[in-house]
DNA sequence: TCAATTATGAAAACGTTTTTCAGTAAAGAA
DNA sequence: TTCTTTACTGAAAAACGTTTTCATAATTGA
């Protein structure tokens, strides 16, 4: 795993490579999202980028975060309540266990599905094509204060 | 299972039971959510409900499906492209198939994921609460179709 | 340095959901 | 059945998050 520096000047790269500018605001963006391990609003990117770019506008949050979860950099996280937060993503198919209070974001592997996929879809007559995999539960340190 | 005139007479009584009144427009979207099984958003129950009671306005649309959601009776779905889908729920602990073309669902249960909540409890420290699985595919009228 | 073009943010528009409110209708009592 | 209470209704307005528009600004490569 890439350290969140690393990870913020691989992002910017990547843009670049993209054929897009490399903006403040966009730059902004890229290590908010980069450095966190929570999921974020884009209102929560604006609020936490304009420590970064004063500027900032909402605007420029929703066409960046466009692009990275376009490029495959950030990914939409659904929640109970929700589906409008964002985490960093990870290559290849992984499974996000998310803490209910603070939303801090681990991936996990290593699911055996394909026999109940196999189960269900003689069952069903679908042809099962993908799957949602998602754990919830409480940090360690939300442990610790609730 | 019950049949679905079965279930509208049912969720009728349960309102009933939990002190609100049996008005027409009420009754209106049982019967849509009662008879469907394919995911709908608020927009299209008050499409079809007009249907069955013309005068149907969708704010009632919005707060009986709230009130449905509740008492448990029906359960918003998730989707990649949005959480704003309903269909009518289960008891007890199940897991949602659905058809990615016309909004199909069925339930299933049989996952055996004890062993791999063990697992990744002890390698996050996360307490791990609660779980989400679903498929999506393409149900049997939708294959033949697309 | 310059010109071409992309990117920006303020404002307006948009679609969905929620709130407000005056009128309506359900339900229980008489 | 009629009456009275009170919950419920839908139209309209408000609120909300998101997207579009557009004139200006900034990046980029020449
Ligand atoms: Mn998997
Ligand atoms: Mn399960
Ligand atoms: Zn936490
Ligand atoms: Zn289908």
């Amino acid at each position: 795993m890439l350290n969140q520096q690393e990870r913020s000047r691989t992002w910017l790269q990547e843009l670049k490579h993209n054929g897009y500018r490399l903006t403040s605001p966009r730059k902004a963006v890229v290590e908010v999202m980069a450095n966190s391990d929570t999921v974020l609003s884009p209102a929560e990117v604006y609020d936490i980028g304009r420590g970064r770019y004063a500027k900032l506008g909402l605007v420029t949050v929703y066409r960046t975060l466009e692009k990275l979860e376009a490029m495959g950099l950030v990914q939409r996280v659904h929640r109970p309540d929700g589906c409008e937060a964002f985490i960093a993503g990870v290559e290849g198919h992984q499974h996000l266990l998310i803490c209910e209070n603070c939303g801090r974001v681990e991936y996990f592997g290593g699911d055996k599905l394909d026999g109940l996929i196999d189960k269900v879809q003689g069952d069903s007559g679908y042809e099962i094509r993908d799957h949602w995999l998602q754990f919830f539960g409480l940090c360690r340190a939300c442990q610790r204060n609730n």
